[in-house]
Formats: structure tokens, C-alpha cells, sequence
DNA sequence: GATTGACTTTGTCCTAAGGGGAAGGTGTAT
DNA sequence: ATACACCTTCCCCTTAGGACAAAGTCAATC
């Protein structure tokens, strides 16, 4: 039997860890003295605890350790290795999105050293005043959790599209979307898809035309949130306020993936003079 | 002037997380209504809170973006290019180490998909007992960080190299490192790095031989540990107990980086019965 | 002017995975 | 017997806020 310090020398993990492991009973020590308290672990229990240490390497939390170390007694090794699967793919997603930080880290860092402050990106936003024509849309609305957006916008677009090529509807217009939730923050939810056609067939409406506060953005996504502010600071300035649901159009089809760097989104908010 | 509802939703950060950031002063409100309490912000502070989301988005902590802003304001730009570097390297390392878990565990995946149990590894290192014959080591001991660890080998073993080469010493075997700390973690800090030579110089002693538990490993460092932890568990079931310092010996040069997982090292655990 | 409903305030507790340290009990070697 | 290393429990602290409650405020409508 070994005492606490010593399992913890054999194993390098601190003593604190091994009481908090007690305690959340991810590992218990074989025996307890009675009188004293005092812990002791077997060294059989040390393949165990290098387990733990090798799944908490993969990130899973302890409870998640905790619930495959039950899986093992269990012997259903096909549930391990799914979770082991999904863990690899988080894994995988996290380096996608960590080498798209360095890009523009990288971007930023060369900005700042020819003197341009990372943030004048912002006033790269021109807002114009436009007067818009209604439209006759094709549309489908509906609530979106905000994990939905990457694989809806393909989704809905393309049954729309289907359904204009069935029907042999005259497009019109590039695809768009409406934001009706009151946040402008595109991880909202009530939203509707639409693409201007010419027949006023079933399934579609007006979208009247108004005076709109237009702004393109010409770069990727992410920078959508500041294209928002940015116009609703305009707004604010001006003395204008908004009337009807934000929309956007994507001028460059996303269907057709040319780079990120080369999308093209018009940003529209109908307004007033207040 | 914007109440704080209307200023969370234009930039799309809580009420919650904006009342957090007043009270640690990452951005305070432009006014504060002295009766009501109130938070009023204005509209040119969106650019800094977007540029606060960058920064986050960056993974640098609050503290961290605090002390860059305050940069700003010293328009000390060269400070905030490197803090940005700093950054981006912290992010690529972070890169490469999110490179090999999704190698290691793809390795597992496929382990446990022919059936072998994830920690079966340890039962593959076999300790044998071997008795070793008395050496005389050139030697330079030290503390060290567990950080310096991966420069630290290339540098001591250079020294020692050079030392071998200057003064015309007859090498006698690989490069070892002997961890004096009492824990056997790598993360330990009292090391000594050594190379066998014929001659008893200045700077060399003598490395007596002794009866020894003796593991091979033959893929990466990160499995170090748990040769150790196996080791410690091989002398506690045999009845043996450790005498002097573990050492290791590097049997393929690191320096001819080959693959990882070509790596060859010996571990000696010098043992008595007990 | 009064009421309503949306908005805001402060306050407290909670998160994950332990780290630091205090006060006091225990093991063992000299 | 004593010294010293080791062990116990207990409490507070960390990040970046989220959840919820009780109470006060704003603005619009009746």
C-alpha cells in the first residue's frame, strides 16, 4: 500500500488532485484508515490513474472521464470509442478554428506595422443612403438556434432554389436573409431565407421598398457583428431609426465557395428620419 | 446616449458580461445616472467594446486586454505588436500540441478498434534486471525549470559534446540525464546531463555500477512518465526499493532528429532487495 | 395621473479543476 | 521523547461571467 504522497510522486499528480478525485469519487483510494483518515492506494490502481491522466489529455472533463471509466466496467468499448471519435472531431474543429486565428492575427500584425490601427477596419464601412424597390420574395421563415447557421443557410437556400426550378419561377435576385429577432446579432433566431422572384405564386410575399442605410461587406463573415454596429451607430448619428427587419444579400453565391476573402454581403436597414 | 440594453445588443455582449466589465474598469459607461444608477453609453464606445471582442476572440484574458488598451492609450504600438506576437505563437504552439492529440488519439481509436485495451501499453514495457559496470561521466548538473526541458537538452548535451571535442576525451557511449529530485517526473528540477568518457578529467566522476531495473522505451517522451510509474510498480511488487538516482539513456542522438516515434531510451532504476 | 410591462439595479450563489495555506493530528527515525 | 515529515479537514481564491431574486425606474398607454 502506498500513502497519498507517494502515489502521487509515482503517478505525478499532486496530492490536492488525488483528495479532490476522492472526493468527486473519479478514483478512491483502495483502503481508508479508520482511525487516522490517512489514504492508501495500491499500486494496482496506478494503470487507472494514468488512464485518467491520458483521456484528461484528450480534454473531456472529469465528469466525462468519470462516466467512461464506468463504460469500461462495463466493457462496452463501442461507447468509448465513439466518444473517443467525438472528442477527436471537437479536437479537430478547435485546430481548424485556432488556424484561422493565426490568419488574422497575422493580418492584424501587419496592419499594425504599417501604422494602421486594427480597428480602422471599422470606419472602412461606408453607409449610403439608399431607396430600395419592393420586391416579390420567395421565402421560408423560421426559427434557428444559433449552431444551425452554418449548415442552414446551405439547407434552406437550396430548398428554395429546388423549388423555383420546379415551379420554373424567374429568379431575380441574388439569395438574402431577413432578421426579424429584435437583437441584430445574426446568433438571433426568428430569421427568413428568401430569394426575389418574378411570380407572385404561393409561398411568396412583398417586401416593400423603403429608404435603408446600406453597407457592403467585403470580407468574411465574422466581421458581419461589426457591420451591424457599425450601421447602427450611422443610424443613431444621423437621427434615423429602423423600421423594418435588417436584411442582407449575398452578392457572391456561397454555394460556389470561392475564398472567404472574396464574399460580398450587402447589409440593408430600412429606416426613418426620426 | 445608449441604456445598457440597447448598447449590449448593438455590439452582441450581455447586460451581465457589460456590468462585469464596468465594475473590473475593462470599459465603463460614459455616464451614470447618479439617482437612478443607470449605465449610459455612448455610441463612440462601440469601437473600443468590438475591439475588446477581438481582443477576446484572441484568447487573451481580461487583465491582458486591460493592460492593452491602457497601450492605446500610451499609443505605444510596438507593446501591443509584440504582446500580439506573443500571442500568436502562444496560439501555434497550442496549434502543433492540437496536432499530436489527434494523432495519439487516432492511434488509440484504431487500438481499440482491433480490440487492444487503450492502456495495454504499459504491459508491453518489460523490465528486466540488469547489472550495470561502474562508468566515469563528464557531467554538468543543474536545476531545472520544467520549461527549459526541451532547450535544455540540446544545449547541455552541446556543451558537454564541445567540451568532449575540445579537450580530445574518447566517448565512450550515449548521452544520459539523472534526475536527482526525488519525484521521477520529468517536471522535476535537480538534473544532471552526462556522457560516458574513457578519461577521469576535471568535471568527470564516477557513476558506480550497481544492480538495476531496466525498461526500454521505444516511442515519444510523453509515455516517460509511465515507464516510470510502471518501473516504481515492477520494484514495489518485486520487493526491491530504489538506492540512487533513476537515470535515462538516449540510445538514439536526439540531435538526428528522426521521427518521434523512433526514439530509443533506456531507464535505469538502480534497486537493492529489500 | 395611474398603471403596466419592460428594463435596470444590487446582491448572492454557482460554474471546473484544483492551488494555497492554516490548524491540528499521525508516522517514523533517531 | 522528540523532531520532522507527512497527513487530515476546512476555508478562501482563481476566470469570465450565468442564473435568479427582490426591488427600483422608464416610457408608453389608458
Amino acid at each position: 500500500m502506498l500513502s497519498i504522497g507517494e502515489f502521487s510522486k509515482i503517478c505525478g499528480v499532486s496530492t490536492k488532485t488525488l483528495r479532490y478525485y476522492d472526493e468527486i469519487g473519479l478514483i478512491n483510494p483502495d483502503e481508508i484508515n479508520a482511525e487516522s483518515g490517512y489514504r492508501y492506494y495500491s499500486i494496482e490502481q496506478l494503470k487507472k490513474m494514468l488512464y485518467i491522466n491520458r483521456l484528461k489529455s484528450y480534454h473531456f472533463s472529469l465528469e466525462e472521464i468519470k462516466m467512461m471509466l464506468a463504460l469500461e466496467e462495463d466493457q462496452s468499448e463501442a461507447m468509448l470509442c465513439s466518444a473517443l471519435n467525438q472528442k477527436k472531431n471537437e479536437i479537430q474543429e478547435q485546430l481548424k478554428a485556432f488556424e484561422y486565428l493565426v490568419k488574422q492575427l497575422s493580418h492584424d500584425i501587419s496592419n499594425l506595422e504599417k501604422g494602421v490601427p486594427i480597428m480602422s477596419y471599422l470606419d472602412g464601412f461606408e453607409v449610403q443612403l439608399v431607396e430600395t424597390k419592393p420586391m416579390n420574395i420567395l421565402y421560408k421563415r423560421l426559427i434557428m438556434s444559433s449552431d444551425d447557421y452554418a449548415s442552414g443557410y446551405g439547407r434552406y437556400f437550396s430548398e428554395l432554389y429546388e423549388k423555383i426550378a420546379k415551379e420554373k419561377l424567374t429568379l431575380l435576385g441574388q439569395p438574402m436573409t431577413i432578421y426579424h429577432s429584435p437583437e441584430f446579432n445574426p446568433a438571433g433566431n426568428d430569421t427568413e431565407f428568401a430569394i426575389q422572384v418574378a411570380e407572385p405564386v404561393k409561398g411568396t410575399r412583398d417586401l416593400p421598398g423603403s429608404l435603408c442605410a446600406k453597407s457592403v461587406l467585403k470580407r468574411s463573415y465574422p466581421e458581419l457583428t461589426s457591420v451591424y454596429a457599425n450601421l447602427m451607430k450611422w443610424i443613431e448619428n444621423e437621427g434615423y431609426e429602423l423600421i423594418s427587419p435588417p436584411y442582407e444579400i449575398y452578392i457572391t453565391d456561397p454555394h460556389h465557395a470561392t475564398a472567404p476573402e472574396d464574399y460580398i454581403t450587402e447589409v440593408y436597414f430600412p429606416v426613418k428620419k426620426k
